[in-house]
DNA sequence: TAACTATATCAATACTTATTGATATAGTAA
DNA sequence: TTACTATATCAATAAGTATTGATATAGTTA
């Protein structure tokens, strides 16, 4: 009756590490930061501009996802170019799946 | 390169809702309670007690998940059965899957 | 009816976090 | 060097929401 996921150590575990993650990307700006870079790379200034978000807010969701591995990013001039970390997405969906799939069998 | 979700009426509706539907459950107590009603319909007080949760705040949280449509409650005698609604649960779960999943393809 | 149990609601508070404005840092080019 | 561009950081505020305490409601039993 009680399912595991409330009970031991792991699960207990890997619900906090996926509420974590749902905190992330539960954010509005944060998702579709995240959906424009799956069209590949972007420096901050295509981010913003194009997202119509201010530089300083724009540089702020980003360190949040990068704080969190979901994005990574490299110096290339002057600019900065973020890409998205698809193994890290894909863990982290993993793991929410275990709460949001197997219903009822 | 822009993609599809950030651009036309229908993509940017599904986004609000799956940050909609993210932002309900992103809340560890919440999840919870969508975790252990994965083991069968429960009562108000076996999910406060199960979850050590104090009676009123599980009863708000019920209620922010029975608004959103993720669970349904029925008056048997004194008590109030909850149980989850696994249809909505896993419309919800294909639009956030949207963006999580098909990265790369 | 009155007393009791289970649940819901309401108001207030506490907490978290998104947003803004100002400023700092780093790289580039003259 | 100075001026410029792109990005990051910091402090303050605003906004949203989880939590608590008190109380109300609904069903039950005597």
């Amino acid at each position: 009756m009680k399912p595991r996921c409330c009970i031991d150590k792991k699960s207990v575990a890997n619900l906090s590490q996926t509420v974590e993650f749902l905190k992330i990307i539960s954010e509005e700006n944060r998702l579709k930061i995240l959906c424009l870079l799956r069209g590949g790379e972007k420096c901050v200034c295509d981010i913003w501009q194009y997202l119509g978000l201010a530089q300083n807010l724009t540089s702020h969701h980003l360190k949040v996802l990068k704080d969190f591995g979901l994005v990574s990013s490299k110096q290339k001039g002057l600019k900065v170019i973020y890409s998205i970390n698809i193994k890290v997405i894909k863990k982290y969906s993993k793991l929410l799946n275990n709460y949001l799939n197997s219903y009822g069998e």
